[in-house]
DNA sequence: CAAAACAATATGAATTTTCATATACTTTAG
DNA sequence: CTAAAGTATATGAAAATTCATATTGTTTTG
């Protein structure tokens, strides 16, 4: 028998919910670098773009869309906003007339440059907090949990 | 010598970036689940706070948005929408005043009583697609790294 | 090749969210 | 006991987000 009863509470669901844990983990670590990336100005999916430009860039509109995680109509605005800050650049693909390609301008990199080292460095931090252990397993398990949703 | 040179492209920044990586996994798995969430007429807030009810009938505003995730004012106002979709009741607290403490109805309950099943099959159902070790460790490392952010 | 199906982006309009702050109540300090 | 400080919730108004769909361009098919 289990240290439970009738009429005692059912255990917690949510403090060991995998989606909450998850979810917490995501908003709670992210929070401390999006307070750096609000300081110098930008909201976070303006951030994102950044960061996938930095990869990627002249992606277009659809592909930075599914890789920031933003919804293809929002993003198409927050690059417009992008734009008129001078941020990056909006040009025609030559070769498929649909497809809006976007650069990142002189500005737009230098503020790439300052954040994703910013970005880096705080990823240390949060992973010099864990035991070796935790350290060494926590991407290869998110890489293992992304790549249960691919089929 | 590594496999680049300065005239190649520098290795990819987002695709292995922990936070990427964290808000990635938390989305991906999330939306599957979310999507029964929606199907039953919920947004996915409103599920967070009948999860949380669910643990702790009762609980009031702030400590609901603490743990549900969601900003006061803003759950505020969800709140409000539930209690005239009858899902719960509010009362301000007679021993502080101030507080409003918020309870399941009967119909609240109900679709708790639904939801919070499937939520645990679906993590099962996660977590099954993992390799045991990974399976083992995920959750362990997470309230981890959830542990380095509260001091 | 023309028509149909498909794909990428943009946009109007309703809804949601945020931010600052008002309001109401409680606790602390003097 | 009263004033000041603090806490919980609510709300107006601006801004952001979503949803459905229009627009434009491309690919496929008969």
């Amino acid at each position: 028998m289990t240290t439970s009863s009738k009429l005692e509470e059912k255990p917690e669901f949510v403090a060991d919910y995998l989606l909450y844990l998850l979810t917490a983990a995501s908003e709670g670590t992210s929070a401390q670098f999006h307070a750096e990336v609000r300081g110098l100005g930008l909201r976070v999916p303006e951030w994102r773009v950044l960061a996938c430009l930095h990869d990627r860039d002249g992606a277009m509109i659809t592909q930075l869309a599914r890789i920031a995680l933003v919804e293809q109509s929002r993003l198409t605005r927050i690059i417009a906003q992008m734009e008129d800050r001078g941020l990056l650049i909006r040009q025609s693909d030559p070769v498929d007339g649909r497809r809006v390609c976007v650069f990142l301008t002189d500005k737009g990199q230098e503020l790439t440059h300052q954040l994703v080292p910013k970005a880096q460095a705080h990823e240390q931090f949060l992973l010099n907090r864990l035991s070796k252990t935790s350290r060494a397993n926590l991407k290869p398990i998110l890489r293992a949990l992304l790549n249960t949703l691919e089929n």
